[in-house]
DNA sequence: CTGGTAGCATAAGTTTAAGTTATCCTATAG
DNA sequence: CTATAGGATAACTTAAACTTATGCTACCAG
């Protein structure tokens, strides 16, 4: 059905220079080997491309509307072959990185612009995405690797099999939260199970669930029916929600870590030490990892423990 | 520099199809064929283009930005290269023809549509120019065949070495005319030279040399300084300032054909027959014409002999 | 737990076709 | 006129593409 690609190749290099000769200087061959090959194309169309004209090669119909549909791909090629190609010397080409959206966005443009001050050559295409699908991307070869909250340990993954290398990079305290108002008024200390059951709450849409978990881990125990005053999904506007008082909510510590420091947010803390989410490194267990991608990876760890937001609630075992 | 072609259509079947075994299958070959090819080309670009994950195959960064690459080229190739590939049963593709404007214009489209009726499949591209970029398009492969406006014989084209075949298709009659107002006025039967010299002439600006021509043709003699009072370049524009007796000028017969029966408008006949002007088929000497080539061209000079208008100028020796 | 199978990689051998050198042909330049 | 340039052709060599056979591993069915 399709022609022979190397001979549209040729085909190209002879029209383009509207010479067997110099076509043979260009792709490194000797001149019958080029003058050959476009006989073969010929003989395949079953149409003269040229017009042998003593000396010169004048193109036919056919060769005009060939050369009209190869031009433009090989044009394309040449431009964006030195993107795909690995260089070994370098990191270069594109990174398709996830992470969840309110780690993501916060900092990880930052380690994409610093890293390309370092690698000019390297691109980034960031998806901003939950667990899951994060997840799915990956096994389908939509991200080389993806930051993600994973609650659960290696093995432990609902219905994917065995096929990610999860790698902890830092932990995020994930604590229980509300307005200074909100504490005076409704909670004035009592930090008990059964005080916090009739409050009013916020929960992230994207994870719900976390309000469940922060009960499970603090009490031991699953509320039954808490008194969700709103759902929005983005983390942002739910603390903005806290500051102005609407009730509890769960928020990762850092990001409300000077509003605490302030006395703006009150912490509900109890026996418990922090619940703690960690963000792991996710990536195809077999995948075996590009100059670039080793080397954005370790960037990027270790700018996690330079940067000071970041510097409390770094994973020691990484 | 770029990498075997060859391959990336192997690569794009096996993105494809997400299978070695299933682009094997679809290429004719057998799975460590393709799968090596694979290898091949990740050599080449030194990048893997697939993370191999025991079953399946996973595309990369790279793997992606390849295939979004490749996939548009194979999918516009596989549209249009049964259109370029000549059939050997039928006319089809894309047929490049020139010729004169005021002949093109008139008949061509005509003989086209008749022929598109015949054989759906060929397209044609249409140019209408004068003679002598005619002749350089069709030295320059940009035109298969031209009508052309001939007054010279093979061997004596002035700037083109001897690349061309000509075959006259017909004869056109060249007459001098002017409108019956002008010709009682002015030329009152009396078709002496002298008394032609000192008249008023428009002629075409493409061709200006066929007024002297005609009286090199009718008398031997070639004028000086005729009075040209306008020069047109639209043979039809010249003809309707004949019309409304503005001078003399040089029309073809055919196009005059009805006034000059209906006495509108008058010829200037000599003791000479009337010069004539050859259209002729011009294509490039050793061009090997297609079967939809040579099925137009005989298509086009037998629709030639059909067309009442043409019948009356029309080549013997053809 | 144990074949059985699906999907890909690897190894080794064969064959195709791509490439090479050498020669020829013809138009054009000097 | 000879020299040269551009391309075609022929015959030979070699590289690489393709094949068969086999191995590996995950997954499935019994």
């Amino acid at each position: 059905m399709l022609p022979d690609f190397n001979r549209l190749k040729v085909f190209y290099y002879i029209y383009d220079l509207n010479s067997v000769v110099a076509a043979a200087n260009e792709l490194h061959l000797s001149q019958p080997a080029v003058s050959q090959q476009l006989q073969k194309l010929e003989a395949e169309l079953k149409v003269p491309l040229f017009t042998r004209l003593h000396k010169k090669l004048v193109p036919t119909a056919a060769g005009e509307q060939l050369f009209k549909l190869v031009e433009p791909f090989i044009a394309k090629l040449q431009d964006e072959i030195t993107h795909i190609r690995q260089p070994l010397d370098r990191p270069a080409g594109l990174l398709r990185i996830g992470a969840p959206r309110e780690f993501g966005k916060e900092y990880l443009p930052r380690f994409c612009h610093e890293f390309r001050c370092l690698y000019p050559d390297v691109m980034f295409k960031l998806k901003f995405k939950e667990c899951i699908p994060l997840l799915t991307m990956i096994r389908e070869g939509g991200l080389d690797y993806a930051l993600v909250d994973v609650y659960f340990k290696q093995g432990e993954l609902p219905s994917f099999p065995d096929i990610f290398s999860i790698d902890p990079v830092l932990k995020e305290e994930m604590v229980l939260v509300c307005s200074k108002d909100y504490y005076q008024k409704h909670i004035a200390g009592d930090h008990s199970y059964k005080n916090l059951l009739n409050k009013d709450y916020m929960t992230d849409e994207d994870d719900p669930s976390i309000l469940t978990l922060w009960f499970k881990h603090h009490f031991q125990k699953t509320p039954e029916n808490l008194h969700v005053v709103m759902t929005i999904d983005s983390h942002e506007a739910l603390i903005t929600g806290l500051k102005l008082g609407m009730g509890l909510g769960i928020a990762t510590a850092h990001l409300v870590w000077e509003e605490i420091q302030r006395g703006e947010v009150i912490p509900i803390a109890t026996a418990q030490s922090n619940m703690v989410n960690m963000i792991s490194l996710v990536q195809l267990q077999d995948k075996i990892p590009t100059l670039t991608e080793k080397t954005f990876r370790d960037f990027m760890i270790a700018k996690m423990k330079q940067t000071e937001i970041l510097k409390r609630f770094q994973c020691t075992d990484s």
